[in-house]
RNA sequence: GCCCGGAUAACUCAGUGGAUAGAGUGCCAUCCUCCUAAGAUGGAAGUCGCAGGUUCAAAUCCUGCUCUGGGCGCCA
């Protein structure tokens, strides 16, 4: 429908001797903001000065130039000051969308965009030893977004996690565990264990003896690798349980362990390039001229570092799968880093190197603004939210359904909590912090998942309480009608933006912008028994339709009853 | 000190140069003999941090300032 409108207007500014592509058009072209300016508009201004015309006369004299195109494609178009307004065919655009979304159905709002090219989305990535805290939270659910996004584009994805096994926070557990672990503790409740131990030992008078306990975990001490080995067996369990409970899946796990012997050789390649420099005992690239500081290599003691650890395994990634990108999806605090490591991946010659891109994410700060620390054992955990969630979701579910069987109590609760938490956070611009407030991560009223998971069983509801019609007849639409047949058929503009800025939201946004117009339409206009019963059946069916689909894009799930 | 973000309604946040700045929460007032009230409708609530600038047009771009979060070699 836009295509038609280019057309229009590029054919009108010929005659004014003005040359525009389709593409320069289609980016003009606006959504007005309010249905009263029509479907698109086009603005004048940049006109004036090329044609010596106030922009209202301009618009006025294009006007004339359009003509009267076929009323089966717009009902009008006018001038409005100086913009052009078009107004499609209400009657076309519904059974335009009734009919794309009923036939393409679940690839409705799908294209060949990605043509199977290669995407690496590294997320969630959490931290072995340590609980899955609401930091990992967000690099999950964004992650697993994100990947849902380019793969509903045609890309193929390769969904990898990679662990954060190695580094001296093991020094420091190792050191703790010695000093302060329990056998007893370990079997009873192995994560907590692990993470008062974790606590205990990260002070700074054990720093040293810390360093000390990883360096011997580097050079192969076999008490320290077997400990170790059981620290990741503990974590990855629950790590495990977590992601089936939230309904994620990896094509690849990774761990910064397994890279422990190509290290060397990324050193030594290093070194042959000369970017190599010793300071203070330990080795560095300097990235100082290029304002990225420096970038720890090799500590003193020998010892490796993450950032050696994330070269070896960029470049083994890109021997293993030749992306066509690279997404980390990791917070915002590690922006330098990743711009250094890009940079010295660069430096190396690898000219792949620009296509990794950091996925930063804002974090989540206490209500005082501040941010929560594992470190001091302050903040939240993924368990107890999920826990808080799903008995919250079981007694509004109760409320509402007392005779509930206990199996669909515990599947819909399960459903409904990930529904709130994932929207909750995917509704915001993933790259700002924001304030995070249990009460408002687990309310079902309002801009939630849970709404949008009610307006969708309740959509379902009409359509359980009627028969299957064939065919339908479009008669007068009502505003309600129209708004929201509009807006669905923005859904594979939606998706594209979403894309373009590698942001969820966008997606979430659109979820809650149809679901309000829906209910809106709901109230608004009867179904079963009015004259439009048929063409509104369509509708709903289409709604849902694109409904589901989005939501599928953000990782929640929809139910047939609430 | 240097670098990178952020500041929009009482609160939490949308708003990627265009027409009258939007949601949700909370507050006030309505609507279940009517397809699910986890809903809808109406209302009160804004110097878009401050000051300049660019532009036909600025919450949006630029500069300075204020407040705030993060980062800046032996953590990840």
């Amino acid at each position: 429908m836009k295509k038609l409108v280019v057309k229009l207007i590029k054919k009108a500014l010929k005659k004014k001797r003005v040359k525009l592509k389709d593409e320069e058009i289609e980016n003009l072209l606006e959504i007005p903001p309010s249905a009263d300016f029509g479907d698109y508009a086009f603005p004048c201004f940049f006109l004036a000065e090329k044609l010596k015309q106030e922009p209202d006369q301009i618009a006025l004299e294009l006007r004339e130039e359009i003509g009267t195109p076929p009323a089966t494609d717009f009902e009008d178009i006018q001038t409005a000051g100086p913009y052009i307004n078009f107004y499609f065919n209400r009657k076309t655009l519904a059974k335009k969308l009734v009919w794309e979304a009923l036939t393409y159905k679940k690839n409705y709002g799908k294209t060949d965009f990605g043509k199977k090219k290669k995407i690496l989305v590294e997320f969630s990535s959490p931290n072995i030893a340590k609980p899955f805290g609401i930091g990992h939270l967000r690099s999950t659910i964004i992650g697993n977004s994100i990947a849902n996004i380019c793969e509903f584009l045609g890309f193929k994805v390769i969904r990898v996690n990679y662990l954060g096994d190695w580094g001296t926070q093991f020094g420091k557990l190792l050191l703790g565990y010695n000093k302060f672990g329990s056998e007893k503790k370990l079997q009873k409740n192995p994560v907590k264990h692990l993470l008062e131990i974790y606590i205990k030992a990260n002070k700074k008078i054990y720093e040293k003896k810390s360093r000390e306990e990883f360096r011997k975990l580097e050079a192969g001490d076999k008490k320290a690798l077997m400990l170790w080995r059981l620290f990741k067996e503990i974590s990855m369990e629950e790590f495990e349980k977590i992601y089936n409970t939230l309904g994620i899946k990896f094509d690849v796990y990774l761990g910064e362990s397994m890279y422990n012997k190509k290290m060397k050789n990324v050193i030594q390649e290093l070194e042959e390039k000369k970017l190599l420099k010793k300071s203070k005992g330990a080795k560095i690239v300097d990235l100082k001229k290029e304002g990225l500081g420096v970038c720890l290599i090799e500590k003193s003691d020998k010892a490796t570092l993450y950032a050696t650890r994330d070269l070896a395994s960029a470049i083994d990634r890109y021997k293993k799968y030749k992306f066509e990108k690279m997404i980390y999806e990791v917070g915002q605090e590690q922006k330098l880093y990743f711009k250094q490591i890009f940079r010295i991946l660069e430096l190396m010659g690898y000219d792949w190197a620009k296509d990794c891109i950091h996925v930063e994410h804002g974090l989540y700060l206490g209500k005082d603004g501040k941010r929560f620390a594992t470190r001091k054992g302050k903040t939240f955990f993924m368990r107890d939210i999920l826990d808080e969630t799903i008995s919250l979701a079981k007694k509004e579910i109760v409320k509402r359904a007392p005779s509930i069987s206990r199996k669909e109590l515990e599947k819909r609760a399960l459903k409904i909590a990930i529904a709130a938490i994932f929207y909750g956070d995917l509704k915001n611009n993933r790259s700002n912090n924001m304030v995070f407030d249990i009460k408002r991560f687990v309310s079902f009223e309002g801009d939630t998942g849970p709404y949008i998971q009610y307006s969708y069983a309740r959509a379902g509801s009409i359509l359980k309480k009627t028969k299957n019609q064939d065919k339908f007849e479009v008669y007068e639409l009502q505003p309600q009608e129209i708004e929201l047949i509009k807006k669905l058929l923005q859904f594979q503009e939606i998706v594209l933006d979403a894309y373009k800025s590698l942001n969820p939201s966008v997606i979430a946004n659109y979820c809650h912008k149809i679901s309000q117009l829906f209910n809106e339409f709901y109230h608004a206009c009867p179904v079963i028994g009015s004259k439009e019963e048929s063409f509104r059946l369509a509708l709903i069916a289409a709604f849902r339709q694109v409904l589901k689909n989005a939501s599928h894009l953000l990782g929640i799930e929809l139910l047939e009853e609430m």
